[in-house]
DNA sequence: CCGTATCCTCATCGATACTG
DNA sequence: CAGTATCGATGAGGATACGG
């Protein structure tokens, strides 16, 4: 088994779609993306980090949290000197390779908004190009 | 309602997280990436295409196939003159322009599964970025 | 403060049978 | 061939209560 990190929530892929479900699956779910840009502003502490990510519970925020730090997107450190104990999460600097590929669904979903908003152009555009 | 195309299946998102969440709906779930992906060769029938979509029902492809129309990444031509009637499906040239984001997803996926399995060059790297 | 445990709802997806 | 209709399983995610 190549990769034991992510489960395989979508069907076995052959050949480059298995790496780009890898990276979709990662991103994916309801809550990973605003959690990473959540601590794309620095390390925050579980409660903060909650408060950042408006509507997330506890339960989901440390499942995530969990998952993410186990693809090394993120580090866990705990500070168990003072009560109660403050745990802080830090973005690692391999969660912001992520960087560019949000800015490549970024830029696409942006362009895709006026896309759907003025579908004719795209339409005589696809009639010229047979 | 600024984006009616796609069903709302995550929480509201504000400013640029917008787009990007648009982006990875329409490219998530477990059949979108192997339909376009199938498509890139060319036109296929609808039958051609479960064939080439491993493992996906009739009833997940017609679904699909239908939101993946709507968003405009594909178009459906219907040959009515012969029996029984012949529909083939087309990656529009719009679908294509989701290639570099495919792409983008795809190297880093594909460092990622690297990146997995040698995590001691990756721990060195944290250490000295502190 | 930082979580975990339990129960629950609902969307997604699969299987199967059926129609034009 | 190209779908649709119906039922059922599964799992992501929410609500709430509780523990360290």
């Amino acid at each position: 088994m190549p990769f034991p990190v992510h489960p395989p929530t979508h069907a076995e892929c052959t050949g480059a779609m298995r790496s780009v479900r890898d990276a979709l699956d990662l991103l994916g779910g309801k809550w990973k993306l605003p959690i990473i840009v959540g601590l794309s502003n620095g390390p925050q502490r579980f409660k903060q980090l909650q408060r950042e990510v408006v509507g997330i519970t506890a339960k989901m925020l440390s499942k995530e949290l969990k998952e993410l730090e186990i693809n090394g997107l993120l580090t866990r450190h705990v500070q168990a000197d003072t009560v109660p104990v403050a745990v802080t999460y830090t973005l690692a600097s391999y969660g912001k390779t992520l960087f560019p590929v949000i800015e490549a669904l970024h830029q696409w979903g942006q362009q895709h908004r006026t896309h759907i908003m003025h579908p004719g152009a795209a339409a005589m555009l696809e009639e010229a190009a047979g």
